[in-house]
DNA sequence: CCCTGTTAGCGTCGAGCGGACGAGAAGGAG
DNA sequence: CTCCTTCTCGTCCGCTCGACGCTAACAGGG
């Protein structure tokens, strides 16, 4: 709540609420992640109304004094114990169609987040149990609220995001391999890449990735170990790396 | 408000206001358009508590039962007398900082309208004047709220919007050249782009300009009559518009 | 040791796109 | 007519990307 200037104490207590209509604001998080070579994403069972049973995103109200970012992030530490630094952490948008909660009006900001890959948390309050799902097996009709629609806007853009913008590193570990980062960008798209030309493609980009200089210990498949690297400073790709075929 | 369902009365009348504190939520209109080929911002001169005075990007509050994206459109023909069809409308995101507002937690949803040139509108409500304002000569220090930072959102977005997407026709009469259509770019970017690479580019790409074949009748500074075209269907641009230059 | 299978990384070729720019087409003003 | 404007098409060249050959560097089996 902001802080109330002189001279309008008066005017506020003049306040009408029929001319403010009372919303409650919640924040829902499209939780993704690569694992086990799966784009997914973190669904919660319900142990609660409405919608008791069904799959949710996980969420909650926000704070009368908080910011809409920190009680996503906040929200975050507390599903996955993920902290800010770890993760990519961005707004999707708003969602308040009149009748997406039966209890009463409610406006819900949808924040987008990739995260590396990490072991199933454990279920919060509220929650039967929760899981990473792969987004092409997600019960769309299973979901509460309106939120196959806040997947699917979320799926959709981080699948644009990889385009534009190195952030598929933020689903891979500190210190990662071209080819860990070409499997994040075939589970998300859905599609194999050439190895050879991704390289070349990665590799030959500025501030795209930064080499460690130190191999990789050999993967369980053998093979000439692969070169370490790290994210690099760019926040944007250009020339993009463009989906194929469309 | 959805509706209630069965069996779940008893435990809506338990519904503890604590935990659901209240916000107010608005919407703010970023109307960006480009006239005299300027782009611009619609503000309005605030003429009510709080930031009487100040200038600020037109809004109000969401009603009880309203859609938020029906209250921007609400809004929109409240501000401009557009009608939807007319214009391009699409969600830019929540602000929310608790400090935004210093009479009380308002969460405003904030809209980014691409409209074409128009005759400036009359002052609605609430407002002392109103009007197109170049994006480059707003001072943002006289802003309300937090709306030098909305404006400047909205800016960015739409100015990459532009690069993937063919909306830059919104901006034009339904009707338009593809000297329009440069313009508009040329405004937005604030860049001079090569009137015949940009004609070949645009012609060249399928579902962007779908000819009427009728010529334009010749502009002021006379030369060859431009040939007519409509938008098209196409909703992306492959490959991209890439500003020059990055 | 050699041979094989694996992945990593480099090189080459050709198609296509985009920036720089030339030149003709089609109008008006004088 | 000349001169100016803008519109439209065409050429050249460099860059990027898809397709794909080839070598480098590991592990394991004989």
């Amino acid at each position: 709540m902001g802080r109330v200037r002189k001279g309008e104490r008066e005017w506020l207590a003049a306040y009408d609420p029929r001319a403010f209509p009372p919303f409650a604001v919640t924040v829902d998080m499209v939780l993704l992640t690569v694992t086990e070579g799966r784009f997914s994403v973190l669904l919660v069972e319900r142990d609660t109304h409405p919608f008791r049973g069904f799959i949710a995103l996980p969420g909650g109200f926000v704070q009368p004094d908080e910011d809409l970012d920190a009680a996503a992030v906040r929200r975050l530490e507390l599903e996955t114990g993920v902290r800010r630094s770890a993760a990519y952490v961005e707004q999707l948008g708003a969602f308040g169609a009149p009748s997406r909660d039966p209890r009463m009006r409610v406006v819900s900001v949808a924040y987008l987040v990739f995260a590396p890959d990490l072991p199933a948390p454990r279920p919060g309050a509220g929650a039967r149990s929760v899981a990473w799902v792969p987004v092409d097996t997600v019960q769309r009709d299973r979901l509460a609220f309106d939120h196959a629609h806040v997947l699917a806007a979320g799926v959709e853009r981080a699948r644009a995001k990889l385009e534009y913008t190195p952030l598929a590193a933020a689903f891979c570990d500190e210190e990662l391999t071209v080819a860990d980062l070409r499997r994040v960008y075939e589970a998300v798209w859905g599609v194999a890449l050439d190895p050879r030309n991704f390289h070349r493609k990665v590799t030959g980009t500025p501030g795209f990735l930064d080499p460690v200089g130190r191999p990789a210990p050999v993967g369980p498949e053998g093979g000439r170990p692969a070169a370490l690297y790290r994210r690099g400073r760019a926040t944007q790709l250009h020339p993009a790396m463009l989906r194929p075929s469309r």
